[in-house]
RNA sequence: UGGCGAGUGGCCUAAUUGGCAAGGCACCUGACUCUGGAUCAGGGGAUUGAAGGUUCGAGUCCUUCCUCGCCAGCCA
């Protein structure tokens, strides 16, 4: 495994959670001589924001402790499973900065075993082959509070289940006729020790094995078995798996695997304003309230690159929140806040005006302009600067200019100076408006003794405002991103999902205008358009028709204040 | 309803296993600033789900109760 930055964990900072204690004490008891891990997705949907939380989690740990962490596809379902699946986790996974060296299996690459292990468990009187359908199945399992029954086929002869599970594979029954099931005990407490189903029928074509089979093991008998082939030390997994747990230790307890895993719980990560549930994912997708599994807006792998998140910024949002077995909602602002910091160590700044207002500098020379040194990076040196050209027509925010200012409205209103970020210091002496009364140009003066930004006399305008050349400006579009669901926790009390979509969570700006190096951002790289925010080049983006997706805001203290303001009055 | 698991400031997570409840996020204040960003300094906010008990001393041990989550797929 490889990280190009030691998460906080990793550089001993911090102690490590209850896995990772168990995972120490049991190094240095000496239970275990070496560590392995996997992360097993099934194939049948993208990775998301939660799987991070796991494979940082086994990754991780393989990592620290000298261990080994494989990728495993829990391929075990042809119903549902995909090889272009395969591909983006696998992709997904690099991305993140995670690689499994040679280390990458398949579930289907011990079909076999698995099913020589089955014909043990037959032949020790453990398993039988059922006749009884799915809803039959179903009825003898009983209650939370009645004890099930035994199927009348429990007892059949082993020989008689061994010819007919050979005869399950051979293809000689349809989907759905008989299934093998472990023999354990219907009047367990716990559901899952009632006889669970080990094999079922499935006349499917599988992604890897194709059509080699038609008799599949359930998870719980592919799981733990493969676990134990590959020599994994901790299985672990999310909480809703604790219920298993005993059937795990049962079925390495009563099959000759050649090693001992454990299975251990946390609970997995869940967020605010927003839903991390494949099936909800699907439906987003499918019912067209996002332009895809890869939208800016949805927390998927693809989704949180294409908006411009780090995969740094995902890796210490994941050390922050820690591992434990409490089921909790972290709140999306502090993944936000680990990719700004992130963002604001790494990405270049650029000047892009979103809502552009004319500015006419009356005293600067018709026809000339100059190249302004502007720093690509305040917070690192080493990032060097720019040449951004200056003239006598500019763009600048139609925020950061107020005929009549309020109180606390340090920008450009009439008569008062400001400083262009990096050129000259500007005074307003005049409004231009439409008919309607709409402003649509400012006039100004510059003071030419303020070149670069700085006043001889001392003096220093209470406000920074970026802009562009008009002249030199290129035009874009620019795609602003808010949370996918204006509620914290949608769907909760009763309320429909779909209800809680943000109506406002993407909103497109067609008429920005950018500093010309804009063009050159490539894919997958992240800036900062100062003042504004950290934007990425979206995919959609094409020479001479630039689109940029807004990946966060900076922090506001202007806008909360106007957000206050806008409250107070209510 | 049976089994299992979990309850610590608004959110997440600690507490050397019985010794002054700590940190991050968020929030507030101030300093600084060529990004109202960043940074720095400071601040408010917790009867640790509840009630009993053991103890000099309980978030931690015992009892009872409450709340929440997961489990009755031939999904994982």
């Amino acid at each position: 495994m490889s990280t190009e930055t030691p998460s906080p964990i990793e550089r001993g900072d911090q102690r490590g959670d209850f896995i990772r204690e168990i995972v120490a004490a049991d190094l240095r008891e000496g239970r275990r001589e070496g560590i392995v891990t996997r992360f097993p997705p099934e194939p049948n949907g993208y990775l998301h924001i939660g799987h991070a939380k796991s494979i940082c989690l086994n990754f991780g740990i393989a990592g620290e402790f000298g261990g080994r962490c494989h990728l495993r596809f829990d391929d075990t379902n042809p119903m549902k499973e995909e090889q272009e699946y395969i591909d983006a986790i696998e992709a997904d996974l690099r991305w993140l900065g995670f690689d499994w060296g040679e280390h990458l299996y398949y579930a289907s690459d011990y079909f076999e075993q698995l099913y020589d292990w089955a014909v043990d468990l037959i032949k020790a009187g453990k398993a039988y082959v059922d006749d009884l359908s799915a809803d039959e199945i179903r009825e003898h399992r009983g209650t939370f509070t009645e004890a099930g029954r035994e199927s009348p086929w429990r007892g059949r002869p082993a020989e008689e289940s061994l010819d007919l599970f050979a005869r399950m594979r051979a293809g000689e029954f349809p989907d759905g006729a008989r299934v093998l099931r472990a023999r354990i005990d219907m009047a367990a407490p716990n559901i899952n020790l009632r006889d669970p189903v080990l094999y079922r029928i499935l006349h499917a074509e599988h992604p890897r094995t194709g059509g080699a089979w038609c008799v599949y093991p359930t998870y719980d008998f592919a799981h733990g078995q493969s676990d134990a082939i590959e020599g994994i030390t901790h299985s672990i997994c999310t909480l809703e798996f604790e219920a298993h747990r005993p059937l795990y230790d049962w079925l390495i307890d009563n099959l000759p695997v050649p090693s001992r895993p454990h299975q251990y719980e946390f609970a997995r990560l869940n967020l605010t304003h927003t839903v991390l549930s494949k099936r909800v994912l699907l439906r987003l997708v499918n019912e067209g309230h996002v332009r895809g599994w890869d939208d800016p807006r949805m927390p998927t792998m693809s989704g949180l690159r294409r908006r411009g998140f780090p995969a740094e910024g995902i890796r210490d949002f994941v050390a922050m929140v820690g591992v434990a077995k409490t089921d909790s909602v972290v709140e999306t602002g502090m993944l936000e806040h680990a990719v700004r910091n992130v963002l604001n160590r790494t990405a270049s700044r650029r000047f892009a005006v979103l809502d552009p207002l004319k500015v006419v500098v009356e005293n600067y020379p018709e026809g000339q302009s100059e190249e302004m040194e502007v720093p690509n990076n305040p917070e690192d040196q080493s990032a060097g600067s720019r040449k951004v050209p200056f003239s006598r027509e500019l763009w600048i925010e139609r925020d950061d200019f107020m005929e009549e200012p309020v109180r606390k409205f340090f920008r450009l209103a009439p008569g008062r100076e400001v400083r262009l970020r990096s050129a000259y210091f500007v005074t307003c002496t005049d409004v231009v408006k439409d008919a309607d009364g709409r402003v649509v140009e400012l006039r100004c003066t510059y003071d030419p003794e303020t070149r670069g930004g700085d006043a001889p006399d001392g003096r220093r305008p209470k406000a920074t405002l970026h802009w562009v050349s008009a002249a030199h400006a290129v035009p874009a579009e620019v795609r602003l991103y808010d949370y996918l669901f204006r509620e914290a926790y949608p769907g909760a009390d009763g309320r429909d999902l779909f209800d809680d979509l943000n109506p406002d969570s993407e909103t497109v700006v067609a008429g920005a205008l950018a500093e010309a190096s804009l063009a050159d951002v490539p894919a997958g790289e992240t800036v900062q358009f100062e003042r504004l925010g950290y934007f990425c080049p979206d995919p959609d983006s094409a020479p001479g028709a630039l689109v940029f997706n807004r990946t966060l805001t900076l922090r506001d203290t202007w806008a909360k204040l106007q957000a206050q303001g806008r409250q107070d009055k209510a």
